[in-house]
DNA sequence: CAGCCTCTTTTCATCGATGTAGATCGGGTC
DNA sequence: GACCCGATCTACATCGATGAAAAGAGGCTG
């Protein structure tokens, strides 16, 4: 910067201003600073700006693993958002433990970055404490609910799951499998779900039937929804439908159903969760939840950038956390039949 | 910095010192050094050690799209031979345009990370240039060869779609549909396996049959997958085999095969390329091409650290440009008739 | 005991930008 | 002509760490 200081023949902080927008200067300068970064080729070191200015213009995104679609999905919706608000995202996978989470919320202190969009999947209620009072704005994505004092985009996962098992039953299945039950405590969407679709049967005087959980322990993969569905079929035999507790469990299940020679939906309607693109192009198209992923995406990083400009401007004062629910949509595809009204 | 130092009565060096490893520092200081740290919750300025010491101990990873399960998957094998370097990584989705990915080449040099492993999908030929004497290490993954001088990792291309297509043609298909065909220019992969294809037919005497060809110009996702299939369909009314260039456009062609009635393997055979999650637990399971996933982000990782310690120590002379070409593997499922000897 | 070596710690300058406060300048006001 | 004002630019300190080099502390050698 020094060096295209003196190449424009005016002062470093000059420059500076000019690289910032600042607005007191005269044009000819503008243009003469211009020319000496051009010719010289210089660019711009942000870690000096980021040490000397304290701000980056970098959100964090902390999910769990990229290859699962619907992170990848939100990934790249979250990209999209922020790149609206000229924001840039680094993406830190946590690998759905608990250490890599608690290591993903330590980054931004280190002044990398300055807010986080997280989605925990490890942590769990006792870790509450550990997401206030962090130092910076942090907004989290996902279905807990950890503390009433950070904002929060979760979607209706007891809602959505209880809208997919009455489409099943709607249609006149009764012996409707779970397919994607988690042991471990931290599985808040999991449980939220599950309690969906136990309320729907119960609506209807019925009772949850342990013997048509399958569980998928090992995370929710589609070579662990077929395992389920296997499981559940060697232990009751019968089935007509199924409930996955997100997409690639149900194309997992899907797959398992048809290698038995089961025909979905005649013989069996399956619905997932999520809505991500495979489920569109899955054989037969997969009925699925979408838990408004896009909406989510946008009102996080808003409110992330709300909340930067909030630490700027002293002026304005801190608003109350919030809490937004994303709009729920079930949309009916091949793998379930045709509602009769 | 200077306030742990204070509570531990040393100079603010020896905190950096102990922070950094450095082996000449006695076992009481080390340890007074940490309760400090500790007792103050202290945590390391990051931004402050990349401005002073020139590296981040980050590396770029610049790919178009994370929603692609062929890029979220590869992100993720980059992130795991990265931590086995003690390296963190910054994604930069360049979403498959020109802009994005110049963009991304510009990132290293404002100083936040150390090297770049670089997907490309829109820079062409004519682009080689900007990838020469950068002033970081640079890694190309993928097809295209740009330049004799940059390390790259690369695929067999075209004997993975030529060994697609054998064995297609081992099992008696003659109307072999390509869906996945690219008019642009920049497409280099597409280009090669299309190569492959035709390698294979003329081998055995046969031509390639323009009507045969299902074009994706939109992008190889499944959607388009599916038109291209419908469009070949339309066309020529039969066919027996489908080389999809990846899984993605695979499953999609599947979808539509199966929606008009037809048989897979039976009436059509189909063979994808990329070894993609889905493929495993697609209906039916997808036969395809394992272009070495996994070893091409182990080994891209490898090479960018070779060079990053290249430039500290001095001492070595430079490598010259290394060009991997991972290995492939034909993994057949039951989109494929078994090859009878 | 001087000289030297190894281990341990410190001093000081520096990486490259920006915030703060103040200098400069031409013109308008009274 | 003195004073003020807004527009424009600059000087200087500073963000928080680390590299280079040297100082201090024992211990060993001859």
């Amino acid at each position: 910067m020094a060096d295209v200081a003196r190449r424009a023949g005016v002062s470093a902080k000059t420059v500076s201003n000019v690289l910032s927008g600042y607005p007191y200067i005269r044009e000819s300068t503008r243009e003469r600073v211009l020319t000496a970064i051009d010719e010289l080729g210089y660019e711009l070191n942000v870690t000096a700006r980021i040490l000397r200015s304290g701000r980056s213009g970098v959100i964090g995104l902390a999910v769990p693993e990229l290859g699962q679609p619907y992170f990848g999905e939100l990934a790249d919706e979250v990209l999209a958002a922020a790149r609206r608000h000229d924001l840039q995202v680094l993406i830190e996978p946590t690998g759905f433990t608990r250490d890599g989470e608690l290591e993903a919320l330590r980054e931004p202190r280190r002044r990398l970055v300055d807010g986080l969009v997280f989605s925990p999947a490890a942590l769990d209620q006792g870790d509450a404490h550990v997401l206030e009072n962090l130092g910076y704005p942090l907004v989290l994505l996902g279905e807990q609910i950890f503390s009433s004092r950070v904002d929060h985009v979760t979607m209706h996962n007891v809602e959505g799951a209880r809208a997919a098992t009455d489409l099943l039953l709607d249609v006149g299945r009764r012996r409707i499998a779970l397919v994607g039950m988690l042991h471990a405590p931290t599985a808040g969407s999991a449980r939220l779900r599950f309690q969906g679709y136990r309320e729907a049967l119960e609506a209807r005087g019925l009772s949850v039937d342990e013997r048509l959980l399958g569980w998928a322990d090992d995370g929710w993969h589609r070579a662990n929804g077929a395992r389920a569905m296997a499981a559940v079929l060697d232990g009751v035999g019968q089935v007509d439908g199924v409930v996955a507790l997100n997409d690639a469990l149900a194309i997992g299940a899907m797959y398992e159903l048809q290698v038995r020679g089961l025909s979905i939906p005649r013989d069996v309607a399956v619905v997932g969760f999520d809505d991500i693109e495979d489920a569109r192009y899955s054989v037969p198209a997969l009925t699925t939840i979408d838990p408004g992923r896009r909406e989510i995406a946008e009102v996080a990083v808003d409110l992330l950038r709300r909340r930067l400009d909030e630490r700027t401007g002293p002026g304005e004062p801190t608003r109350p956390p919030v809490l937004h629910v994303a709009d729920l949509r079930l949309i009916e595809r091949e793998s379930t039949p045709p509602r009769v009204p």
